[in-house]
DNA sequence: CCGGATCCGAAGCGATACTG
DNA sequence: CAGTATCGCTTCGGATCCGG
């Protein structure tokens, strides 16, 4: 029984990472939790380092996966602005989860001697 | 100072994916978190479709970051354990964030009818 | 039992240039 | 502005064989 718990425990995450896995889903997510809606170059460039390539390609993804939602507004030229769905909004916990923890990490190798530093 | 706090949070995200990203990470802490210590078949066998030669990648990975430590005993031959430091165990919350997902999402999978079925 | 060594295809990702 | 197209590198990850 415990074996049967803990494969479909390990299922559930598996899939989770399929949807939200990969450098850059989470990061784009985390953005629009904190400001919605957003257009494609203010994500582009909150980002900073992720190629127009990439962020097309990540924002189609999550778009299927009914994370985030795609708007288009007949402007000239035309404008296009993204942000989460309720669903996307559904994944706050794992977003708050990661973050703090990452803050936390980034504290603690800031106080660690790096290994260069040790050696010289 | 928005922008400022947007991209430091951003960073400690990416670093944290630098730790737990990728396929296998998170299923093999998750695992250690349920149940530690493991021994190296162990969890291979837990997770199924792992090879030996990416669990033991993994591993070592993880122990570098000090999240999962690693004991070896002289017995004959000899047996190598696996566990959770309290690094490990700190990042105890982002796993059941992810997990309380994953499980709300395989349901809400199941419930959907596939694109084949409607197709028919 | 616990891996290491090697090979190899697949996938992820980046750089650059281009378009409506 | 909001992407697409092409190319190529690098990493991921599986298969297989080997060793203490």
């Amino acid at each position: 029984m415990k074996q049967t718990y803990c494969t479909a425990h390990l299922r559930s995450i598996s899939d989770t990472l399929e949807l939200i896995g990969g450098k850059w889903k989470l990061l784009i997510l985390t953005l629009l939790h904190s400001e919605s809606p957003m257009r494609f170059s203010e994500i582009e460039r909150a980002i900073g380092t992720i190629t127009p390539r990439m962020l097309s390609k990540e924002l189609k993804e999550l778009e299927q996966n009914e994370l985030v939602e795609r708007r288009v507004y007949p402007t000239m030229p035309v404008s296009v602005d993204y942000r989460l769905t309720d669903y996307g909004y559904s994944l706050g916990s794992v977003m708050v989860a990661l973050g703090d923890w990452g803050k936390n990490h980034r504290r603690r190798i800031m106080h660690q001697p790096t290994i260069e530093a040790v050696n010289r």
